[in-house]
RNA sequence: GGACCUAUAGCUCAGUUGGCUAGAGCGCCACGUUGACAUCGUGGAAGUCACUGGUUCAAGUCCAGUUAGGUCCA
């Protein structure tokens, strides 16, 4: 007999079956033009650091979708990569640098800094998959992609060169948030706003007249920034404020530089309400102020230098930091009689999500993705339903966002990343500058734009730009990939290659065709062995079937915050690039929360590693537990707590632990609240020392995945232990006990439930309606009645047969789910019964991974029997709570009487055997002349009294006020479904379906009432 | 400032197009270990569905407002 062991071990579970599946290839997926295809891209981790739990959450839910598809006999494609994320892994180098060795990225220079990061990314790469193979997924991983790869930096310098020829790229000069501690712009998701203490200054610019003399008059306003007033080029007031109409036109001077410039009214950027009315306008560094000078074609002087300093338009001040700055010209305004007041204030400021300092508003020249026609694409897709979006909800995110069409800047201060293939020379005229490119035989048209001889123009692209001075004139000319040869002809003849690189969302955009091996449509891309040799596709050019057969994508599978900056762009390059949107279907996951309900994130030090928990309850549970949380409305809280190495108890992680970092170099502690003991813990911001005592970290709400995994495999562990002798046999409908077709009428009803819920994206209720099935119909009813069936030679075959069956769709059922657990159990049934099935016998799969999904017949549905069922076990459970009320031992036999209809007397005593088997009654009479026997406990159903001899134990006052609450309790029922049916509103207007059940349930409740009163008349 | 989400048992959450006598897991109480499972079994207690109005025969569910919390975009 194979026994399986008491408890379920996944640790040794989960290392057995990743290398099994990988071995297999049951993870692989190639072009089968005979099957139907089934296509996810992960949504790229980026390689600043490790996955937590939200990682877990999404990538638990794409393995279920894969699994479940792959067992419906689809080619199910899970594509795998990572993603280079430009600046936040680029800071997180430079950060370690500087803290470690003290340098900065200009001491190594551009390849060194870029190899560095290479090295880093290699190893977070590394721990990445990892983390996710431990997660069971079921990615093809000799497909896994990175965004700086080869084959991504094919599709990035393709789209880019294409999008350059069809004028969608230009670039510009724009107001950008710069973070002056990185030297770089930073994009507005990557800003965030806090609130610090600062000060409110009030100053005054005297009016200057014609000849340029001051008048008596002044304008007064207020600032938070005094140092801008080096930029200003305008005072604005509002045009119907009457303080200031006799001003607007004229001139004020500013004190600390002299320069002359003009009052304007502009009704956008002045409130009369507020303050004097008046505000200084600093066009090159504030965005309110930016738009008022585009409207009004104000000079934009930009002050300031890239590392914050400020430059030679400073005057003066050219030299100073910015806070500086702001000092000195606060002494020097004063010191001239132009300042009027200051008080404190905290003030908004935007900070740089990077290196946490303060951004400054600076006018610089940047690239843009040109966005009106491309967002107009994007956005009829979702209209049209080409793509849906689930729950509906996110539609209207997605639609506001693209509806802005705001032009998307692309280039990043950095040099990790793709560096942008534009060379550019500036130029005194145009004609003499195309003639420096008649090599490749460029041309100017009247228009200005210049065209290439026929064999150039696939690959060359150029456009003029205004340079950096006024008057100056660039030419830039783009490159198509490949041709380094052209870009050396470039560079020899006087371009130089533009120093910044793209935002990483250019490459992440392209994500969905360019991991297919886009832009190359003639190879299949290629591949990494197992070995981690890569395999190019070197046959013939043929098509690239990888391409044409899994794009575009079936789903897509994210978290909300995402769907402007990755979603949104995924359509618009897909549609772009390929012609066709890159998924059907977007489902939106919840996001895990901490304990405090704040999003888990790197920067907020709260990311809990799914590898912790797993090691504590085992990948299935976890994965079980993830499912039953991901539903569509609520985001999940999940505490979490430290586990004492020493006693095991728990410590709730609160806001303290997540923020603790070494200090002085010492490892932060945790103090056990039971045995005192000082312990470490694991933490994103650093390593436990090695050989420390260090803590798990648990969560008490994966006891419910766990307890789910012990409960089936317990329950199996009892079915395998019962199929000694078991034979493969067709089951004929009429060998089948009552108990067999009410299983197997539930078995069917919950797989066809589950594969409902899972084709809505509802995966909580698919965890929850799988769940009881196993545990309150199987295992609680359908286990126990059959025990004796299975004791007995004579009836234990169909029972085993009967037994397989449930059992192997119970396990194909849940592997996506749970895929470890299913394994095991598969290959021990495989061992027990390899043959099965109870209409045709057939060999099972050598992996439950790769078996069928369940599909049962309607016919095992039957109603009517379930309601049969019901009844017997509503008797079961009265007479176990008269034993709980009395407190008579479950093993002490009792008799019971019920006085019920002919009809339903037959089928109790059809099922009397299971009365005793479950709750050890024997039924003794049955029938309409049934009469309650003396000193007995009583209960009624809806069409039936039970009555239960306790001779010697029956408080006959208990018993009464017992059967006097039911029926009040009856009573208030009864009055409520009567007073819906008086209301001859609620009788006419009311479907006639709700009327006719709230009569039913009235007659029951009447019924019902009758038999108490009985038994209380029969009592008193 | 705009948009969206959330508020249901001590805790964490379900509750489909309004039809409810409001559910689950954990926790709690009582009882139970000689054969699947104490990570368990049996039974039980526990809720003014945030608040105020409205629509409707009928509101946890729809609408408006209020309060508290969260997220995204300005």
């Amino acid at each position: 007999m194979t026994e399986l062991p008491k408890t379920w071990n996944p640790a040794t579970a989960q290392k057995k079956w990743i290398a099994h599946w990988e071995s297999q290839g049951y993870c692989h997926a190639d072009p089968r033009p005979d099957r139907e295809q089934h296509t996810i891209m992960i949504p790229l981790p980026n390689v600043t650091g490790a996955l937590h739990m939200g990682h877990c959450l999404n990538g638990t839910i794409q393995d279920l979708l894969t699994r479940w598809r792959r067992m419906q006999g689809r080619e199910a494609l899970w594509m795998p990569g990572t993603d280079h994320a430009g600046i936040a892994t680029q800071a997180v180098v430079e950060r370690r640098m500087l803290e470690e060795e003290g340098i900065t990225r200009h001491d190594i220079g551009r390849d060194a800094l870029v190899a560095r990061i290479h090295t880093w990314k290699d190893e977070y790469q590394l721990r990445i998959i990892n983390q996710l193979k431990q997660i069971g997924a079921s990615c093809d991983w000799r497909r896994v992609r990175f965004t700086l790869d080869d084959v991504c930096s094919r599709a990035v310098r393709r789209t880019f060169f294409r999008m350059f020829c069809d004028g969608l790229i230009f670039r510009g000069k724009r107001l950008v948030n710069w973070d002056p501690h990185l030297q770089t712009a930073v994009a507005d998701d990557e800003v965030f706003t806090e609130d610090v203490d600062g000060h409110f200054w009030t100053f005054h610019y005297p009016v200057i007249d014609e000849s340029g003399e001051p008048t008596e008059q002044v304008i007064r306003f207020s600032t938070t920034r005094p140092e801008t007033m080096l930029g200003d080029t305008a005072v604005c007031v509002h045009p119907t404020d009457n303080r200031y109409t006799d001003l607007v036109g004229q001139q004020v001077r500013i004190p600390v530089n002299g320069r002359l410039i003009p009052i304007i009214a502009d009704a956008l950027l002045a409130d009369k309400e507020l303050g004097t009315g008046a505000v200084k306008v600093t066009p090159a560094h504030d965005p309110n102020d930016y738009a008022c000078g585009l409207r009004n074609g104000l000079e934009m002087v930009n002050i300031l230098n890239a590392d914050g300093t400020i430059n030679e338009e400073g005057g003066e001040f050219a030299g100073l930091d910015r806070y500086q700055a702001r000092k000195a010209i606060v002494e020097k305004m004063e010191s001239l009689g132009f300042f009027d007041g200051v008080e404190d204030r905290t003030i908004p400021v935007k900070h740089s999500d990077r290196s946490k300092t303060p951004i400054e508003p600076y006018l610089s020249d940047q690239w843009f993705v040109k966005m009106d026609t491309l967002a107009q694409s994007a956005m009829d897709a979702v209209d049209d339903s080409r793509v849906k979006i689930f729950p509906q909800r996110y539609k209207k995110t997605y639609q506001d966002w693209l509806g802005e069409k705001r032009d998307w800047c692309i280039s990043r201060q950095l040099w990790w990343g793709h560096r942008i293939p534009v060379w550019s020379q500036e130029v005194k005229s145009r004609r003499e500058s195309v003639e420096s490119l008649s090599r490749f035989g460029a041309s100017l048209a009247d228009d200005g734009t210049i065209t290439f001889a026929k064999e150039s123009a696939k690959i060359l692209s150029a456009q003029f730009a205004d340079g950096l001075m006024p008057g100056e004139e660039l030419l830039l000319a783009c490159v198509d990939g490949g041709h380094e040869k052209v870009e050396q002809e470039l560079a020899e003849i006087g371009f130089t290659q533009d120093p910044d690189v793209l935002d990483t969302w250019f490459s992440s955009a392209l994500w969905p065709h360019a991991t297919l091996g886009w832009p190359d449509r003639d190879h299949n891309p290629p591949t990494i062995n197992t070995s981690g040799t890569p395999q190019t596709d070197s046959s013939q050019p043929h098509r690239n079937e990888v391409l044409d057969f899994f794009y575009p994508g079936s789903v897509l599978v994210t978290s909300r915050d995402i769907i402007t900056l990755w979603v949104a762009r995924m359509v618009l390059t897909g549609l772009y690039n390929m012609g066709d949107v890159p998924f059907r279907h977007v489902y939106i996951h919840p996001k895990i929360l901490d304990g405090l309900g704040q999003t888990m994130s790197k920067s907020k030090g709260n990311g809990v590693d799914p590898l912790e928990l797993i090691d504590k309850y085992g990948t299935d549970a976890v994965r079980f537990t993830i499912s039953s949380l991901a539903g569509e409305t609520q985001d999940v809280r999940l505490p979490v707590g430290y586990e004492c190495p020493h006693c095991e108890a728990v410590t709730p992680q609160t806001k303290k632990h997540q923020s603790m970092k070494p200090l002085g170099g010492e490892t932060p502690t945790v103090k056990c609240g039971q045995c005192k003991t000082d312990f470490q813990f694991p933490s994103p911001w650093f390593t436990p020392d090695e050989g420390a005592s260090v803590a798990r970290i648990v969560s008490e709400r994966f006891d419910y995945g766990r307890n789910f995994c012990n409960k089936l495999w317990n329950a199996s562990r009892f079915a395998f232990m019962n199929l000694e002798g078991f034979t493969p046999g067709t089951v004929n409908r009429d060998d089948l006990q009552m108990e067999d077709r009410w299983i197997l009428s539930r078995l069917a009803t919950t797989t066809q439930q589950v594969t409902m819920l899972l084709d809505r994206y509802q995966f909580d209720q698919a965890t929850r309606t799988i769940r009881d099935f196993t545990w309150n119909e199987f295992c609680d009813w359908y286990l126990e009645m059959i025990k004796p069936r299975l004791r007995d030679d004579a009836s234990r075959p169909i029972a085993q047969r009967v037994l397989v069956e449930v059992i192997d769709n119970l396990i194909r059922l849940l592997h996506p789910f749970a895929p470890f657990i299913t394994e095991e159990l598969w290959h021990t049934l495989n061992e027990l019964a390899p043959v099965r099935g109870m209409s045709e016998q057939t060999q099972a799969s050598e992996s439950v991974m790769i078996a069928a999904w369940p599909r049962l017949s309607e016919e095992f549905c039957d109603k009517e029997l379930e309601s049969h069922f019901e009844r017997l076990q509503e008797i079961i459970v009265a007479v176990r709570n008269i034993r709980g009320l009395y407190k008579i031992s479950p093993k002490e036999p009792l008799k019971l009487f019920m006085r019920c209809a002919p009809e339903v007397a037959a089928q109790m005593h059809a099922v009397a055997d299971q009365f005793d088997n479950l709750s050890r009654t024997m039924l003794e009479a049955a029938g309409l002349d049934v009469n309650r026997p003396g000193a007995s406990a009583n209960f009624s159903l809806e069409d039936a009294d039970g009555y239960i001899p306790l001779e010697g134990l029956i408080d006959l006052n208990a018993e009464l006020e017992r059967q006097q609450k039911k029926a009040a309790e009856l009573q208030g029922h009864i009055t409520g479904a009567e007073k819906k049916l008086s209301n001859s509103n609620f009788v006419d207007k009311a479907p006639e379906h709700v009327v006719n059940d709230v009569r039913e349930t009235l007659s029951g409740l009447k019924s019902q009432l009758d038999n108490v009163e009985r038994i209380i008349k029969e009592l008193s």
